[in-house]
DNA sequence: GGCAGAATTATTTTATACAATATTTGTTGC
DNA sequence: GCAACAAATATTGTATAAAATAATTCTGCC
């Protein structure tokens, strides 16, 4: 009712921290087991199929096993681990097609929310944008990682579709990015290619937002996502 | 299958007594709090803002605080309720906007899945969605009350949807389906009017699958929720 | 009166301990 | 050897209680 909180600028998401300062401890034990449980698995740290037996990561934190129940729950909610009968929790394995359902399901949504966001778009979110994709090229000589990239990459997205304004959608969004992250944190350790691919798209993208081509843009962000889709999916269907 | 439990109004107690036998229909007790929250809040019974406290909520279902908090966490993660600050969880009051943004999303997405889905329809899907929609119409002479029509109407849209085999589409349809609902259940309660219009639109889209005319049952579709939507935005802007 | 700051209250968060349940191991009879 | 059943073990689910933190009230001083 009262404060809003803290401000944020061009109204962003009341997501939870993501690509904020990590600066300060987390408020609370069960959200930082959370984001911590969240890295490990989109890291590859703790791969597909693994049980997470709760007085293992309990001690593993210094922990008790409350906060780590309450972050596994939240957890099987954004689809990262799954509760099987009273065998308890394991890290989910997905499926090509469940991958591939995913992939599609971003490129329906980023098309439609892109659409709405750019004729509300302001000078200071395409500068934003522009920003994040010089850091994502790598344009300071460094070549940042596969994990800063996936953050990037987000953050790029984002701030393009933020203008919209659907939260719920947006949310749902980045849901997919993460869950799809991991595989593309494991397809880009292989090749590099696909980073300039990306980069390529992203400044096509960018450039179809600052002309208010709506159209093209929705194209372009379509077609961005599906090629990355099909690319990881021969890579995966190659691995397995 | 779900078992009835002791219809409670707000304020009154329980799920049901301790009389020795542990053997409820549900696993868990936070499973069982969970599905009672929900249907609370669904329901109307817990109006938009209400304050939930978590010892009023556990003496009220006679656990601990540690299953109600648990339950809380995944209706937050489903978007039923919303944790401020440190002043605890409220029931989520949706705007308007984001009210019409789920339709939207509902309208892309079962677009997109009935027709994936028809070209997989067995006879099978069709006659038990067929069903479904007999229990709808009332065809038994009886009316159902909104919660049941809720229900129902989800089943039907679920049958059809089925098939497509997008397990993580169909989950956030669901979500969607469920948020959206206890808007609906307010409107419906206004007037019967809906739900002869929706079933109209219901057996256009049953047809139109038969006829496996794809292009037609996507249109039926979009059209069937966006008018959902557009009713229901009328009478909660009136009401506002 | 009004305000800074301490004390009180209200509420959430976490640890410990216990109860319930599933899984595995071990034993007996055939 | 092995099927059936019992004991042991592993693991999850929940209650109680204590610690932490925000909100509120109270008090003394100007």
């Amino acid at each position: 009712m009262k404060q809003p909180k803290t401000a944020t600028p061009h109204g962003a998401p009341i997501l939870e921290a993501d690509t904020g300062t990590p600066r300060a401890s987390y408020p609370t034990l069960h959200a930082r087991i959370l984001d911590s449980l969240r890295e490990d698995i989109l890291s590859g740290a703790l791969i597909e199929g693994t049980a997470l037996r709760q007085d293992q990561l309990a001690s593993r934190y210094g922990a008790s096993r409350i906060p780590v129940r309450e972050a596994l729950l939240q957890l099987e909610g954004e689809g990262l681990v799954r509760q099987q009968a009273n065998r308890g929790y394991t890290v989910s394995k997905l499926s090509l097609a469940e991958i591939s359902e995913e992939f599609d399901l971003r490129a329906m949504l980023e098309s439609d929310l892109i659409m709405r966001a750019i004729p509300l778009m302001k000078r200071q979110h395409l500068s934003d944008a522009r920003e994040v994709l010089d850091r994502l090229e790598g344009k300071g000589g460094k070549i940042v990682d596969a994990r800063e990239w996936g953050e990037q990459n987000w953050l790029f997205h984002r701030t393009l579709l933020e203008p919209a304004r659907r939260e719920r959608t947006l949310r749902i969004i980045h849901n997919l990015h993460r869950s799809g992250g991991r595989y593309v944190r494991m397809h880009m350790s292989l090749t590099e290619r696909t980073k300039e691919g990306a980069d390529i798209e992203h400044r096509k993208l960018l450039r179809a937002c600052a002309e208010r081509d709506v159209h093209e843009a929705r194209r372009v962000m379509a077609e961005h996502i599906l090629l990355a889709r099909d690319e990881l999916l021969v890579v995966l269907g190659n691995r397995r």
